[in-house]
DNA sequence: AGCACGCCGACT
DNA sequence: GTCGGCGTGCTC
């Protein structure tokens, strides 16, 4: 039976395929997940063929114009994926595809129009007066030759071109076409040259007219393709003989050699790498391995939390993992962090398994990105390591995944569709593929290690350094205290010198004993590293007498300062509390908006150590290209005493001689209005007291905080993992927030801020509305933590899932893709100035 | 999402 | 009169 019919999913935010007719001359190319170049609209776009058929009741359809594939771009286990992804996280399955195609994979083709008359002059005389619209669009087209819509719009200020063009369209004036635009990205390709039957010959004896040059050329043709195992390139050879093309083009001609075109590979950088050194693990790396190569001979789906303290050789577990992987036939991605793929990372994994690893990285360019699509693709490699992204990495019969640092949240992609979690995704991929994988973190997630406890995952551990390296001594500072010593140390000195008492007591950052540590490293030539975590825009008010917070009664979160308001407000549930004149723990009046910059940081770290040099790292000293690397070369080489930072120098660093670690301040994280700021405090804080020492020189820890008490802290202190999440996800249950449910955020986003509330109210309705069942809980409208941003007012509603209740989330998947497309078919739905955004699991609340 | 069509106010 | 605003509906 004939398929003439293809549906094709299109990158356009609609939920459904399309159909289309399949030309007999394309048929045979027509494959489930191919790509294809269809038109649609006014518009050419690159589709994927999801489904063939012999039927459709659609009238009036059109043909597919172009089939762009060979071997289809997708397997049927990748759009069984991208199906899920589009399904869980309620994204439009054609830019579920988009997402999944690297750059330039997608051919996109608009109309254009050109002049064809064949007297212009002539034509132009006859509409300059009786149609002006006419005539005008005439001379641009003959000043400009070939224009599309878009540029006629623009140049010509039309009401509609299209009214104006059509009859010269149809009078065959002019000629319009859909042109496609050049692709992006192309595979690379370089002669080369190969010797024919009669070149062999030749060489071989075989008398022929040929002139000393021509002979020269082929014999060092001939020459290099044997000692080579491959036919030369013929711009190489020609270089080397100093000869031009012409006696390539002869000897072509004459039929002694072919030349033909190779694909060549866009490889950026990494091809430096040593040869592995023999590793031996230690007897944790041991039996942490040996469980998961039983997992991978059973050639069945299962997934590890390797849990490993910072510096304790995750890595190596992956690698060795991966080797066995790769002798089952079995291919393997790795999954890292888009800041910790670095050329050291890539260098680490290509020293072991050379040529079979593609790299996948954001900063690639379009070619590069593209030829390790392919590389995956073709078979060419067998393994993949990328960031977020590479989870779509084409590979085929995938047998281990590896995601390193899996609680990062740059897993999440939160700033557009599909809002995927690559982690879950790598999962789901897992599953289907029959996979093992590999989630490794020295301060895993909350979900993840909910999963192990419930039996989902089997827990590994590695709970040492390698190379015999401590865990560092952590000390926390109470910087209330601190406060009441300088203010103390102020008394004292006012009444010895009998100066007026100040009306401020000032602030400081920097406690004695951070300061007093900084200065003993300085003597010892030993490195330090500093973190302030700006967040300037978390309005938290905290008293600075005793470090009281105020917390929303419902939502157990952070309350936010409006300043316009004058009130403080929870932006889970919209909750509304006046902000207290006096603290209402100690009463003491000194109550602050924290939100010291690395900036200042710097600047009192001058005043208190004279002469300190500082590096400082920040989103204003990165930014340029090349510049993180540079700064930290310095760091390394000792011409700095001191490295300061935002996050970025809580993660990887791995600097020999730092002994110290400074948390300037550990609030800024904690006291986030998100439910997991305790979490990512606890993180941030182990991660960066990981950075010390890594070496055989002994490590230390200093923590500043008004919150000398709260349980991450003292976890951290102790590096006691298990302890801390005991108690996170005690009190996660207690609250219903994940793992123990599901969030879903809707985000309204808007210039008028009367406008978008009333769009989330209207929504929240519509959520009571279609809901049936009582695993949802709607929340909401409230603002967003950050309320404004860029001129638009954000306000959120927030769903939560009892997993409890629902246990697959197919209630609230129900839910929300009824209330949404109740929303988008209302008026308000089509309306501009509002837009709604969904985010199935959000990583941030802010 | 784009994009075109269509129906209303403010200007030469 | 027209220019140009953005509401509305569609794309196989």
């Amino acid at each position: 039976m004939n398929k003439l019919f293809a549906d094709i999913v299109l990158p356009v935010p609609l939920d459904h395929p399309f159909t289309y007719l399949v030309p007999p001359t394309l048929a045979e190319q027509t494959k489930i997940g191919s790509r294809v170049i269809v038109p649609f609209g006014r518009k050419q776009l690159t589709g994927v063929v999801v489904g063939l058929s012999d039927f459709s009741s659609v009238k009036g359809l059109k043909p597919i114009q172009d089939v762009l594939d060979v071997k289809p771009s997708f397997s049927p286990e990748m759009m069984q994926l991208l199906g899920w992804i589009a399904d869980y996280y309620l994204a439009p399955i054609g830019e579920v595809f988009k997402a999944a195609m690297p750059m330039g994979l997608s051919v996109e083709g608009k109309q254009s129009v050109t002049l064809v008359a064949p007297d212009p002059a002539a034509l132009l005389n006859e509409t300059e007066k009786k149609a002006p619209q006419q005539y005008k669009l005439i001379s641009l087209l003959a000043a400009e030759g070939a224009l599309t819509i878009q540029q006629i719009r623009r140049r010509g200020k039309f009401k509609s071109v299209h009214a104006v063009l059509n009859p010269m369209i149809e009078r065959g004036w002019i000629r319009s076409e859909v042109r496609l635009d050049k692709p992006k990205a192309k595979p690379k390709l370089e002669r080369v040259a190969t010797l024919s039957q009669t070149g062999k010959s030749v060489l071989a004896g075989e008398s022929i007219n040929i002139t000393p040059r021509q002979l020269e050329l082929l014999r060092a043709i001939g020459e290099r393709e044997s000692t080579t195992q491959s036919p030369p390139t013929l711009r190489g050879v020609l270089r080397s003989l100093r000869l031009s093309s012409s006696t390539a083009k002869i000897l072509e001609a004459k039929g002694l050699i072919l030349v033909t075109d190779r694909e060549v590979v866009r490889s950026p950088r990494f091809d430096d790498y040593p040869a592995a050194r023999p590793v031996s693990l230690t007897t944790h790396q041991r039996k942490a391995l040996d469980a998961v190569l039983a997992a991978l001979e059973s050639h069945t789906y299962k997934t590890f939390l390797l849990h490993g303290v910072t510096a304790s050789g995750k890595t190596q577990v992956y690698i060795e993992a991966m080797r066995k992987a790769l002798e089952y036939g079995r291919n393997a991605i790795v999954l890292v962090p888009e800041i910790s793929l670095t050329p050291q990372t890539v260098r680490r994994f290509k020293s072991h398994f050379g040529d079979s690893v593609a790299v996948m990285h954001s900063q690639m360019s379009a070619g590069e990105r593209y030829d390790a699509w392919r590389l995956a693709h073709d078979g060419r490699v067998k393994i993949v390591i990328g960031p977020r992204s590479a989870i779509f990495a084409p590979l085929e019969n995938v047998g281990l995944i590896a995601v390193d640092e899996e609680h990062e949240a740059s897993y999440k992609q939160f700033d557009s569709t599909p809002r995927y979690h690559a982690r879950d995704t790598a999962i789901v991929r897992a599953h289907q593929s029959g996979a093992v994988v590999i989630l490794g973190s020295a301060t895993p997630s909350a979900e993840s290690y909910q999963n192990v406890l419930s039996g989902k995952y089997e827990l590994l551990e590695l709970p040492e350094r390698i190379d015999d390296a401590q865990l560092p001594r952590i000390e926390v500072v109470d910087m209330t205290k601190e406060r009441k010593r300088l203010f103390e140390e102020i008394k004292a000195s006012v009444k010895a010198s009998g100066t007026p008492f100040p009306k401020k007591i000032p602030h400081r950052s920097i406690s004695q004993l951070l300061a007093d540590e900084i200065r003993r490293r300085r003597e010892k030539k030993e490195g330090v590293i500093l973190l302030q975590n700006r967040r300037g825009y978390s309005h938290v008010v905290e008293c600075q007498d005793c470090g009281f917070v105020e917390k929303c009664d419902h939502c157990e979160v952070t309350l936010t300062y409006h300043t316009t308001k004058k009130h403080l407000r929870c932006h889970y549930c919209g909750f509304v509390k006046r902000p207290p004149s006096a603290c209402p723990s100690c009463e003491g009046i000194e109550i602050r908006f924290h939100s010291l910059g690395t900036q200042q940081v710097e600047e009192e770290l001058r005043n208190v150590l004279a002469d300190v040099k500082v590096i400082r790292m920040d989103l204003d000293t990165t930014s340029r290209k090349g510049a993180h690397d540079r700064l930290l070369q310095q760091f390394e080489r000792g011409e700095a005493d001191l490295l300061l930072g935002t996050q970025m120098v809580a993660k990887g660093l791995d600097f020999p001689r730092v002994t110290l670690v400074g948390v300037v301040s550990a609030d800024t994280q904690m006291l986030l209005p998100d439910f997991r700021s305790s979490e990512r405090t606890f993180q941030l804080l182990t991660q960066v007291a990981g950075r010390a020492g890594r070496s055989a020189l002994a490590g230390e820890v200093v923590i500043q905080t008004h919150q000398p008490d709260h349980y991450s802290l003292k976890y951290v202190a102790s590096h006691d993992y298990h302890g801390f999440y005991g108690e996170e996800l005690a009190y996660r249950k207690e609250l219903d927030y994940p793992p123990f449910s599901r969030i879903v955020l809707a985000e309204f986003k808007g210039e008028r801020e009367n406008e978008v509330h009333h769009h989330a109210k209207k929504f929240v309705e519509m959520l009571h509305a279609e809901n049936t069942s009582p695993a949802n809980l709607i929340l909401g409208p409230a603002d967003a933590a950050i309320p404004k941003i860029k001129k638009n007012f954000r306000k959120q509603v927030i769903v939560k899932n009892l997993k409890a209740i629902d246990s697959t989330g197919a209630q609230l998947r129900t839910l929300l893709s009824r209330a949404r497309q109740k929303y988008r078919t209302s008026p308000l739905g089509k309306a501009k100035g509002v837009t709604m955004t969904i985010d199935v699991d959000p990583q941030g609340m802010m």
